[in-house]
DNA sequence: TTTATATGATAGTTTTACTATTATACACAA
DNA sequence: TTGTGTATAATAGTAAAACTATCATATAAA
Protein backbone atom coordinates (compact mmCIF):
# COMPACT_ATOMS: atom_id res chain seq x y z
CA UNK A 1 0.00 0.00 0.00
CA UNK A 2 1.67 3.38 -1.01
CA UNK A 3 1.60 6.22 1.51
CA UNK A 4 -0.29 9.06 0.20
CA UNK A 5 1.54 12.87 1.13
CA UNK A 6 -1.45 16.14 0.60
CA UNK A 7 0.36 18.95 0.63
CA UNK A 8 -3.01 21.20 1.98
CA UNK A 9 -3.12 25.20 0.69
CA UNK A 10 -3.20 27.29 3.76
CA UNK A 11 -4.19 31.07 3.07
CA UNK A 12 -0.76 32.63 2.64
CA UNK A 13 -1.66 35.84 4.49
CA UNK A 14 -1.34 33.60 7.16
CA UNK A 15 2.33 33.07 7.36
CA UNK A 16 5.24 35.10 6.72
CA UNK A 17 6.93 32.33 4.79
CA UNK A 18 5.28 28.73 4.00
CA UNK A 19 6.28 26.54 6.84
CA UNK A 20 5.38 23.64 4.76
CA UNK A 21 8.59 24.00 2.53
CA UNK A 22 11.31 24.09 4.95
CA UNK A 23 12.39 21.53 7.65
CA UNK A 24 12.04 24.45 10.22
CA UNK A 25 8.61 25.55 9.47
CA UNK A 26 8.01 22.05 9.60
CA UNK A 27 8.84 21.79 12.91
CA UNK A 28 7.07 24.49 13.68
CA UNK A 29 3.87 23.74 12.85
CA UNK A 30 4.52 20.36 14.00
CA UNK A 31 5.62 21.15 18.16
CA UNK A 32 3.06 24.08 17.95
CA UNK A 33 0.35 21.36 17.79
CA UNK A 34 1.70 19.10 20.30
CA UNK A 35 2.75 22.12 22.74
CA UNK A 36 -0.47 23.77 22.28
CA UNK A 37 -2.16 20.11 23.31
CA UNK A 38 -0.48 20.03 26.03
CA UNK A 39 -0.59 23.56 27.70
CA UNK A 40 -3.35 25.24 25.58
CA UNK A 41 -3.21 28.03 23.58
CA UNK A 42 -3.52 31.08 26.54
CA UNK A 43 0.12 29.49 27.84
CA UNK A 44 1.98 28.41 24.64
CA UNK A 45 3.85 31.08 23.34
CA UNK A 46 6.94 31.35 20.83
CA UNK A 47 9.64 31.12 23.79
CA UNK A 48 8.72 27.82 24.52
CA UNK A 49 7.77 26.16 21.17
CA UNK A 50 11.44 27.56 20.55
CA UNK A 51 12.71 25.31 23.69
CA UNK A 52 11.19 22.61 22.28
CA UNK A 53 12.53 22.30 18.81
CA UNK A 54 16.12 23.75 20.18
CA UNK A 55 15.55 26.89 17.43
CA UNK A 56 14.83 30.64 18.83
CA UNK A 57 11.89 33.25 18.85
CA UNK A 58 13.04 34.93 16.47
CA UNK A 59 13.59 32.57 14.05
CA UNK A 60 9.96 31.19 14.28
CA UNK A 61 9.00 35.06 13.87
CA UNK A 62 10.23 34.93 10.47
CA UNK A 63 7.59 32.62 9.67
CA UNK A 64 4.62 33.73 11.90
CA UNK A 65 3.71 37.19 13.14
CA UNK A 66 2.64 36.25 16.03
CA UNK A 67 1.16 33.16 17.89
CA UNK A 68 -2.78 34.20 17.04
CA UNK A 69 -1.46 33.64 13.46
CA UNK A 70 -0.07 30.20 14.10
CA UNK A 71 -3.42 29.66 15.70
CA UNK A 72 -5.41 30.34 12.77
CA UNK A 73 -2.92 28.60 10.88
CA UNK A 74 -3.32 25.52 12.24
CA UNK A 75 -7.44 25.65 12.92
CA UNK A 76 -7.32 26.51 8.98
CA UNK A 77 -5.06 23.35 8.20
CA UNK A 78 -7.88 21.16 10.05
CA UNK A 79 -11.06 22.61 8.21
CA UNK A 80 -9.05 22.45 4.66
CA UNK A 81 -8.27 19.02 5.95
CA UNK A 82 -12.14 17.73 6.91
CA UNK A 83 -13.32 19.14 3.47
CA UNK A 84 -10.55 17.69 1.85
CA UNK A 85 -11.46 14.21 3.28
CA UNK A 86 -15.05 15.14 3.32
CA UNK A 87 -14.73 15.78 -0.94
CA UNK A 88 -12.52 12.67 -1.68
CA UNK A 89 -14.99 10.51 0.14
CA UNK A 90 -18.39 11.61 -1.64
CA UNK A 91 -16.97 12.19 -5.07
CA UNK A 92 -19.06 9.34 -7.07
CA UNK A 93 -21.67 9.33 -3.71
CA UNK A 94 -24.64 10.59 -5.40
CA UNK A 95 -27.11 9.78 -2.64
CA UNK A 96 -27.31 12.70 -0.32
CA UNK A 97 -28.05 10.99 2.73
CA UNK A 98 -25.20 8.65 2.00
CA UNK A 99 -22.79 11.57 1.63
CA UNK A 100 -24.13 13.38 4.65
CA UNK A 101 -23.59 10.27 6.29
CA UNK A 102 -20.32 10.44 5.55
CA UNK A 103 -19.45 14.11 5.90
CA UNK A 104 -20.90 13.57 9.98
CA UNK A 105 -18.41 10.39 10.24
CA UNK A 106 -15.41 12.95 9.20
CA UNK A 107 -16.47 16.00 11.33
CA UNK A 108 -16.73 13.73 14.33
CA UNK A 109 -13.62 11.96 13.90
CA UNK A 110 -10.36 12.70 13.42
CA UNK A 111 -8.76 9.28 13.17
CA UNK A 112 -6.40 9.10 10.11
CA UNK A 113 -7.36 6.80 7.49
CA UNK A 114 -6.48 7.64 3.51
CA UNK A 115 -4.09 10.11 4.21
CA UNK A 116 -0.76 11.42 5.88
CA UNK A 117 0.60 14.88 6.40
CA UNK A 118 3.90 13.31 7.87
CA UNK A 119 4.73 16.07 10.04
CA UNK A 120 0.88 16.93 11.42
CA UNK A 121 -0.84 14.76 14.15
CA UNK A 122 -4.22 15.18 12.90
CA UNK A 123 -5.84 13.38 15.73
CA UNK A 124 -3.88 16.19 18.62
CA UNK A 125 -5.18 18.93 16.10
CA UNK A 126 -8.37 17.75 16.23
CA UNK A 127 -8.07 17.62 19.98
CA UNK A 128 -7.00 21.41 19.95
CA UNK A 129 -9.60 22.16 17.71
CA UNK A 130 -12.38 20.80 19.75
CA UNK A 131 -11.06 22.39 22.87
CA UNK A 132 -10.24 25.89 21.51
CA UNK A 133 -11.06 26.28 17.69
CA UNK A 134 -13.67 28.70 18.41
CA UNK A 135 -10.95 31.14 19.41
CA UNK A 136 -10.11 31.30 16.03
CA UNK A 137 -12.88 33.56 15.03
CA UNK A 138 -14.67 34.87 18.37
CA UNK A 139 -12.77 37.69 19.08
CA UNK A 140 -13.25 41.70 18.69
CA UNK A 141 -11.25 41.72 15.14
CA UNK A 142 -13.27 39.15 13.49
CA UNK A 143 -13.85 41.71 10.45
CA UNK A 144 -10.35 42.74 9.64
CA UNK A 145 -9.13 38.90 9.74
CA UNK A 146 -11.83 38.00 7.59
CA UNK A 147 -11.12 40.27 5.14
CA UNK A 148 -7.90 38.63 5.38
CA UNK A 149 -9.68 35.55 4.02
CA UNK A 150 -8.45 33.67 7.16
CA UNK A 151 -11.81 31.91 7.58
CA UNK A 152 -11.88 30.73 4.01
CA UNK A 153 -11.63 26.80 5.10
CA UNK A 154 -14.25 27.20 7.21
CA UNK A 155 -16.62 28.75 4.99
CA UNK A 156 -16.37 26.41 2.57
CA UNK A 157 -16.99 23.99 4.49
CA UNK A 158 -20.05 24.83 5.80
CA UNK A 159 -21.03 25.59 2.04
CA UNK A 160 -20.27 21.60 1.63
CA UNK A 161 -22.28 20.72 4.34
CA UNK A 162 -25.16 23.15 3.34
CA UNK A 163 -25.27 22.04 -0.13
CA UNK A 164 -25.89 18.66 1.16
CA UNK A 165 -28.43 19.31 3.41
CA UNK A 166 -30.34 21.44 -0.02
CA UNK A 167 -29.87 18.19 -1.40
CA UNK A 168 -31.35 16.28 1.04
CA UNK A 169 -34.59 18.62 1.42
CA UNK A 170 -34.50 21.39 -1.30
CA UNK A 171 -36.99 23.24 0.68
CA UNK A 172 -35.08 23.58 3.82
CA UNK A 173 -35.08 27.28 4.92
CA UNK A 174 -31.42 27.32 6.69
CA UNK A 175 -29.10 25.25 5.20
CA UNK A 176 -25.90 27.53 6.11
CA UNK A 177 -27.41 28.38 9.31
CA UNK A 178 -28.15 24.22 10.24
CA UNK A 179 -24.57 23.47 8.52
CA UNK A 180 -22.46 25.65 10.72
CA UNK A 181 -24.81 24.35 14.34
CA UNK A 182 -23.70 20.39 13.16
CA UNK A 183 -20.26 21.56 12.94
CA UNK A 184 -20.08 23.37 16.20
CA UNK A 185 -22.47 20.97 17.87
CA UNK A 186 -20.06 18.19 16.70
CA UNK A 187 -17.23 19.36 18.63
CA UNK A 188 -18.89 20.93 21.42
CA UNK A 189 -20.59 17.41 22.34
CA UNK A 190 -16.81 15.49 22.14
CA UNK A 191 -15.64 18.39 24.20
CA UNK A 192 -18.90 18.40 27.13
CA UNK A 193 -19.24 14.59 27.04
CA UNK A 194 -14.99 15.36 28.17
CA UNK A 195 -15.58 18.14 30.81
CA UNK A 196 -18.87 19.66 30.95
CA UNK A 197 -20.72 16.39 31.09
CA UNK A 198 -24.07 18.19 32.11
CA UNK A 199 -24.07 20.28 28.01
CA UNK A 200 -25.01 16.82 26.92
CA UNK A 201 -26.60 13.57 26.98
CA UNK A 202 -23.39 11.72 25.45
CA UNK A 203 -21.32 9.74 27.44
CA UNK A 204 -17.62 8.96 27.13
CA UNK A 205 -17.58 5.78 28.96
CA UNK A 206 -18.34 2.32 27.14
CA UNK A 207 -18.17 2.35 23.12
CA UNK A 208 -16.36 5.27 21.09
CA UNK A 209 -17.30 8.34 21.36
CA UNK A 210 -17.66 9.62 18.03
CA UNK A 211 -20.05 6.82 16.96
CA UNK A 212 -22.43 8.23 19.61
CA UNK A 213 -21.62 12.10 18.38
CA UNK A 214 -22.34 10.43 15.09
CA UNK A 215 -25.53 8.85 15.66
CA UNK A 216 -26.88 11.87 17.13
CA UNK A 217 -25.90 14.22 14.51
CA UNK A 218 -27.71 11.67 12.16
CA UNK A 219 -30.93 12.24 14.27
CA UNK A 220 -30.91 15.46 14.19
CA UNK A 221 -30.05 16.25 10.73
CA UNK A 222 -32.61 13.74 9.63
CA UNK A 223 -35.17 14.58 12.18
CA UNK A 224 -34.53 18.45 11.18
CA UNK A 225 -34.84 17.53 7.18
CA UNK A 226 -37.65 15.09 7.48
CA UNK A 227 -36.27 11.89 6.74
CA UNK A 228 -35.81 8.99 9.41
CA UNK A 229 -32.51 7.78 9.81
CA UNK A 230 -33.68 4.28 10.01
CA UNK A 231 -36.17 5.41 6.72
CA UNK A 232 -39.56 3.93 6.29
CA UNK A 233 -38.97 3.71 2.29
CA UNK A 234 -43.39 4.19 2.53
CA UNK A 235 -43.76 7.24 4.22
CA UNK A 236 -41.05 9.10 2.77
CA UNK A 237 -41.20 11.04 -0.99
CA UNK A 238 -38.60 11.04 -3.47
CA UNK A 239 -37.11 14.64 -2.18
CA UNK A 240 -36.97 13.48 1.17
CA UNK A 241 -39.80 15.29 2.70
CA UNK A 242 -42.06 13.17 4.92
CA UNK A 243 -45.78 12.22 3.32
CA UNK A 244 -48.05 13.44 6.46
CA UNK A 245 -51.71 13.21 7.12
CA UNK A 246 -54.29 15.69 5.51
CA UNK B 1 -44.28 52.09 38.24
CA UNK B 2 -41.61 51.02 40.68
CA UNK B 3 -38.03 50.26 39.35
CA UNK B 4 -37.31 46.42 40.95
CA UNK B 5 -33.29 46.27 41.18
CA UNK B 6 -32.31 42.63 41.44
CA UNK B 7 -29.01 41.51 42.45
CA UNK B 8 -28.30 38.16 41.16
CA UNK B 9 -26.16 35.65 42.93
CA UNK B 10 -22.69 35.39 41.42
CA UNK B 11 -20.12 31.94 42.55
CA UNK B 12 -18.39 33.65 45.30
CA UNK B 13 -15.16 31.60 44.45
CA UNK B 14 -14.82 33.94 41.10
CA UNK B 15 -14.44 37.43 43.60
CA UNK B 16 -12.37 37.91 46.63
CA UNK B 17 -14.76 40.78 47.46
CA UNK B 18 -18.17 40.69 46.06
CA UNK B 19 -18.34 43.85 43.84
CA UNK B 20 -21.89 44.54 44.38
CA UNK B 21 -21.32 45.55 47.87
CA UNK B 22 -19.36 48.72 47.16
CA UNK B 23 -18.72 51.80 44.73
CA UNK B 24 -15.52 50.65 43.79
CA UNK B 25 -16.97 47.26 42.58
CA UNK B 26 -19.82 47.97 41.07
CA UNK B 27 -18.09 50.79 38.66
CA UNK B 28 -15.35 47.58 38.07
CA UNK B 29 -18.00 45.58 37.06
CA UNK B 30 -19.89 48.61 34.71
CA UNK B 31 -17.08 49.61 33.10
CA UNK B 32 -14.94 45.87 32.80
CA UNK B 33 -18.43 45.69 30.29
CA UNK B 34 -18.12 48.67 28.20
CA UNK B 35 -14.55 48.52 27.84
CA UNK B 36 -14.24 44.90 26.89
CA UNK B 37 -17.10 45.45 24.63
CA UNK B 38 -14.58 48.34 22.85
CA UNK B 39 -11.89 46.26 22.69
CA UNK B 40 -12.14 42.88 22.87
CA UNK B 41 -11.36 40.83 26.22
CA UNK B 42 -7.73 40.02 24.54
CA UNK B 43 -6.66 44.09 24.81
CA UNK B 44 -8.52 44.41 27.52
CA UNK B 45 -6.61 44.99 30.95
CA UNK B 46 -6.75 45.94 34.54
CA UNK B 47 -4.40 48.93 34.04
CA UNK B 48 -6.87 50.14 31.44
CA UNK B 49 -9.67 49.85 33.47
CA UNK B 50 -8.26 51.53 36.52
CA UNK B 51 -7.47 54.75 34.02
CA UNK B 52 -10.98 54.40 33.06
CA UNK B 53 -12.53 54.58 36.09
CA UNK B 54 -9.41 56.66 37.78
CA UNK B 55 -8.38 53.61 40.38
CA UNK B 56 -5.71 51.58 40.18
CA UNK B 57 -4.60 48.37 39.13
CA UNK B 58 -4.28 47.41 42.95
CA UNK B 59 -7.56 48.07 43.84
CA UNK B 60 -9.04 45.91 40.98
CA UNK B 61 -6.97 43.11 41.93
CA UNK B 62 -8.83 43.20 45.91
CA UNK B 63 -11.28 41.80 43.76
CA UNK B 64 -10.47 39.76 41.33
CA UNK B 65 -7.52 37.87 41.24
CA UNK B 66 -6.94 38.18 37.05
CA UNK B 67 -9.02 39.21 34.10
CA UNK B 68 -9.98 35.92 33.35
CA UNK B 69 -12.26 35.56 36.72
CA UNK B 70 -13.37 38.91 36.22
CA UNK B 71 -14.72 37.62 32.64
CA UNK B 72 -15.89 34.37 33.76
CA UNK B 73 -17.96 36.68 36.57
CA UNK B 74 -19.60 38.93 33.74
CA UNK B 75 -20.44 35.40 31.96
CA UNK B 76 -21.92 34.01 34.57
CA UNK B 77 -23.68 36.73 35.37
CA UNK B 78 -25.38 37.58 32.31
CA UNK B 79 -26.69 33.85 32.15
CA UNK B 80 -28.22 33.88 35.39
CA UNK B 81 -29.98 36.73 33.98
CA UNK B 82 -30.94 35.19 31.43
CA UNK B 83 -32.44 32.10 33.64
CA UNK B 84 -33.51 34.52 35.92
CA UNK B 85 -35.74 35.83 33.18
CA UNK B 86 -36.98 32.80 31.99
CA UNK B 87 -37.96 31.56 35.49
CA UNK B 88 -40.16 34.36 36.18
CA UNK B 89 -41.19 34.96 32.93
CA UNK B 90 -42.82 31.36 32.56
CA UNK B 91 -43.15 30.91 36.23
CA UNK B 92 -47.27 30.67 35.50
CA UNK B 93 -46.85 28.84 32.17
CA UNK B 94 -48.28 25.92 31.55
CA UNK B 95 -48.07 24.83 28.08
CA UNK B 96 -44.47 24.03 27.30
CA UNK B 97 -44.46 25.40 24.15
CA UNK B 98 -45.32 28.49 24.82
CA UNK B 99 -42.97 28.08 27.94
CA UNK B 100 -40.10 27.66 24.72
CA UNK B 101 -41.41 30.27 22.75
CA UNK B 102 -40.82 32.72 25.56
CA UNK B 103 -37.39 31.30 26.89
CA UNK B 104 -36.19 31.12 23.21
CA UNK B 105 -37.57 35.26 23.10
CA UNK B 106 -35.34 35.47 25.65
CA UNK B 107 -31.95 33.94 25.15
CA UNK B 108 -32.39 36.11 21.63
CA UNK B 109 -32.95 38.84 23.07
CA UNK B 110 -31.49 41.25 25.39
CA UNK B 111 -33.20 44.58 25.57
CA UNK B 112 -34.40 45.41 29.01
CA UNK B 113 -37.36 45.18 29.92
CA UNK B 114 -38.61 44.29 33.89
CA UNK B 115 -35.58 44.55 35.78
CA UNK B 116 -32.68 46.60 36.07
CA UNK B 117 -29.09 46.40 37.50
CA UNK B 118 -28.80 50.02 37.54
CA UNK B 119 -24.47 49.25 36.83
CA UNK B 120 -24.82 46.91 34.21
CA UNK B 121 -25.66 47.51 31.13
CA UNK B 122 -27.22 44.36 30.06
CA UNK B 123 -27.27 44.86 25.94
CA UNK B 124 -23.54 45.33 26.13
CA UNK B 125 -23.58 42.64 28.13
CA UNK B 126 -24.99 40.66 25.61
CA UNK B 127 -22.66 41.73 22.62
CA UNK B 128 -20.04 40.51 24.48
CA UNK B 129 -21.62 37.18 25.43
CA UNK B 130 -22.33 36.56 21.86
CA UNK B 131 -18.72 37.62 20.50
CA UNK B 132 -16.63 36.28 22.84
CA UNK B 133 -18.60 34.32 25.62
CA UNK B 134 -17.78 30.91 24.52
CA UNK B 135 -14.25 31.99 25.61
CA UNK B 136 -14.94 31.87 29.46
CA UNK B 137 -15.28 27.57 29.07
CA UNK B 138 -13.12 26.53 26.39
CA UNK B 139 -9.36 25.95 27.89
CA UNK B 140 -7.24 23.91 29.17
CA UNK B 141 -7.97 24.73 32.31
CA UNK B 142 -12.17 23.85 32.16
CA UNK B 143 -11.77 21.08 34.54
CA UNK B 144 -10.22 22.51 38.02
CA UNK B 145 -12.62 25.43 36.63
CA UNK B 146 -15.41 23.68 36.71
CA UNK B 147 -14.52 22.20 39.48
CA UNK B 148 -15.00 25.61 41.62
CA UNK B 149 -18.39 25.82 40.28
CA UNK B 150 -18.05 28.48 38.22
CA UNK B 151 -19.54 27.24 35.11
CA UNK B 152 -22.69 26.42 37.30
CA UNK B 153 -25.47 29.27 35.65
CA UNK B 154 -24.50 27.87 32.30
CA UNK B 155 -25.12 24.80 33.41
CA UNK B 156 -28.70 25.39 35.26
CA UNK B 157 -29.35 27.34 32.47
CA UNK B 158 -29.06 24.64 30.20
CA UNK B 159 -31.28 22.15 32.15
CA UNK B 160 -34.63 24.45 32.38
CA UNK B 161 -33.79 24.65 28.76
CA UNK B 162 -33.66 20.64 28.29
CA UNK B 163 -36.53 20.22 30.98
CA UNK B 164 -38.99 22.42 28.60
CA UNK B 165 -37.63 20.40 25.72
CA UNK B 166 -38.32 17.03 27.71
CA UNK B 167 -41.87 18.44 28.36
CA UNK B 168 -42.79 19.20 24.79
CA UNK B 169 -41.64 15.72 23.86
CA UNK B 170 -40.64 13.24 27.21
CA UNK B 171 -39.10 10.79 24.28
CA UNK B 172 -36.72 12.98 22.71
CA UNK B 173 -33.59 10.83 22.94
CA UNK B 174 -30.87 14.71 23.58
CA UNK B 175 -32.46 17.19 25.20
CA UNK B 176 -29.42 18.61 27.37
CA UNK B 177 -27.49 18.60 23.98
CA UNK B 178 -30.14 20.17 22.34
CA UNK B 179 -30.64 22.77 24.61
CA UNK B 180 -26.70 23.75 24.86
CA UNK B 181 -27.32 23.44 21.02
CA UNK B 182 -30.18 25.84 20.85
CA UNK B 183 -27.89 28.54 23.44
CA UNK B 184 -24.84 28.28 21.36
CA UNK B 185 -26.77 28.51 17.84
CA UNK B 186 -28.82 31.85 19.27
CA UNK B 187 -25.37 33.22 19.70
CA UNK B 188 -23.90 32.08 16.96
CA UNK B 189 -26.45 33.09 14.07
CA UNK B 190 -26.50 36.71 15.45
CA UNK B 191 -22.80 37.03 15.62
CA UNK B 192 -22.17 35.35 11.83
CA UNK B 193 -25.18 37.79 10.49
CA UNK B 194 -22.73 40.52 11.97
CA UNK B 195 -19.55 39.16 11.03
CA UNK B 196 -19.30 35.95 9.26
CA UNK B 197 -22.77 36.15 7.02
CA UNK B 198 -21.78 33.21 5.01
CA UNK B 199 -22.22 30.74 7.86
CA UNK B 200 -25.77 31.91 8.58
CA UNK B 201 -28.82 32.29 6.51
CA UNK B 202 -30.25 35.57 8.04
CA UNK B 203 -29.21 38.66 7.65
CA UNK B 204 -28.72 41.91 9.54
CA UNK B 205 -30.74 44.33 6.89
CA UNK B 206 -34.58 45.25 7.82
CA UNK B 207 -36.26 44.01 10.62
CA UNK B 208 -34.85 42.95 13.80
CA UNK B 209 -32.22 40.23 13.54
CA UNK B 210 -33.90 38.81 17.19
CA UNK B 211 -37.09 38.20 15.75
CA UNK B 212 -35.52 36.02 12.96
CA UNK B 213 -32.97 34.28 15.66
CA UNK B 214 -35.91 33.74 17.34
CA UNK B 215 -38.19 32.20 14.10
CA UNK B 216 -35.54 30.14 12.87
CA UNK B 217 -34.90 28.39 16.46
CA UNK B 218 -38.79 28.20 16.79
CA UNK B 219 -38.52 26.42 13.32
CA UNK B 220 -35.55 24.44 14.67
CA UNK B 221 -37.10 23.47 17.84
CA UNK B 222 -40.40 21.91 16.89
CA UNK B 223 -39.43 20.21 13.73
CA UNK B 224 -36.69 18.35 16.28
CA UNK B 225 -39.70 17.73 18.60
CA UNK B 226 -42.20 17.22 15.88
CA UNK B 227 -44.54 20.30 16.62
CA UNK B 228 -45.27 22.73 13.80
CA UNK B 229 -44.47 26.12 14.58
CA UNK B 230 -47.70 27.30 12.92
CA UNK B 231 -49.70 24.48 14.71
CA UNK B 232 -51.99 22.70 13.08
CA UNK B 233 -54.39 21.90 15.92
CA UNK B 234 -56.10 18.77 14.08
CA UNK B 235 -52.53 17.33 13.12
CA UNK B 236 -51.10 18.24 16.62
CA UNK B 237 -51.56 15.40 19.57
CA UNK B 238 -51.79 16.72 23.23
CA UNK B 239 -48.27 15.51 24.34
CA UNK B 240 -47.18 17.63 21.43
CA UNK B 241 -45.98 14.85 18.84
CA UNK B 242 -47.00 14.91 15.07
CA UNK B 243 -49.79 12.92 14.04
CA UNK B 244 -48.37 11.12 11.10
CA UNK B 245 -49.83 8.58 8.09
CA UNK B 246 -49.86 4.89 9.06
C1' DT C 1 33.78 33.05 -6.14
C1' DT C 2 30.16 35.88 -5.27
C1' DT C 3 25.65 36.46 -3.67
C1' DA C 4 21.43 35.52 -1.62
C1' DT C 5 18.88 33.28 1.84
C1' DA C 6 17.92 30.81 6.13
C1' DT C 7 18.98 30.20 10.66
C1' DG C 8 21.22 31.01 15.11
C1' DA C 9 23.00 33.76 18.87
C1' DT C 10 22.53 37.57 21.49
C1' DA C 11 20.64 41.54 23.30
C1' DG C 12 17.39 44.78 23.84
C1' DT C 13 12.38 47.23 24.37
C1' DT C 14 7.72 47.55 25.64
C1' DT C 15 3.72 45.76 27.64
C1' DT C 16 1.30 42.69 30.66
C1' DA C 17 0.35 40.65 34.80
C1' DC C 18 1.01 40.76 38.78
C1' DT C 19 2.99 41.87 44.19
C1' DA C 20 4.44 44.71 48.04
C1' DT C 21 4.57 48.77 50.89
C1' DT C 22 3.01 52.75 52.79
C1' DA C 23 -0.24 56.49 53.29
C1' DT C 24 -4.76 58.32 53.72
C1' DA C 25 -9.63 58.62 54.49
C1' DC C 26 -13.64 57.17 56.55
C1' DA C 27 -16.86 54.35 59.52
C1' DC C 28 -17.84 52.62 63.86
C1' DA C 29 -17.07 51.41 68.73
C1' DA C 30 -15.53 52.45 73.25
C1' DT D 1 -13.07 62.17 71.81
C1' DT D 2 -9.74 58.64 70.66
C1' DG D 3 -8.73 54.34 68.76
C1' DT D 4 -9.36 50.59 65.55
C1' DG D 5 -10.42 48.48 61.40
C1' DT D 6 -11.26 48.57 56.61
C1' DA D 7 -11.15 50.34 51.89
C1' DT D 8 -8.77 52.70 48.63
C1' DA D 9 -4.91 55.33 46.59
C1' DA D 10 -0.18 56.15 45.45
C1' DT D 11 3.96 54.40 44.33
C1' DA D 12 7.31 51.18 43.20
C1' DG D 13 8.86 47.09 41.80
C1' DT D 14 9.36 42.11 39.52
C1' DA D 15 8.85 38.43 36.12
C1' DA D 16 7.30 36.98 32.08
C1' DA D 17 5.38 37.78 27.41
C1' DA D 18 5.59 39.72 23.09
C1' DC D 19 8.04 41.37 20.28
C1' DT D 20 12.45 43.90 17.42
C1' DA D 21 17.20 44.58 15.94
C1' DT D 22 21.80 43.28 14.86
C1' DC D 23 25.29 40.46 13.50
C1' DA D 24 27.46 35.99 12.58
C1' DT D 25 27.39 31.73 10.18
C1' DA D 26 26.06 28.04 7.18
C1' DT D 27 24.35 26.55 2.94
C1' DA D 28 22.64 26.78 -1.73
C1' DA D 29 22.29 29.06 -6.17
C1' DA D 30 24.29 32.05 -9.79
Amino acid sequence: MSRMSVNLVINSNLCLRDPAQTELGRKIIQHSVLLIDEMGIDEFNFKKLAQRIKSTEASIYRYFENKHHLFIYLINWYWEWVKFRIEMQTMNVLDPIRKMKIALRIIADSSRRNMETPYIDEDVLHTIVVREGIKAYHSKSVDEENKEGYFLAYKALCKVLADIVSEINPHFKYPKAFASMILETANNNIYFAQHLPRLTDLRETGENLTDKVVEMLEHFVFKMTKIESVARPEAVSKNGTTIRAN
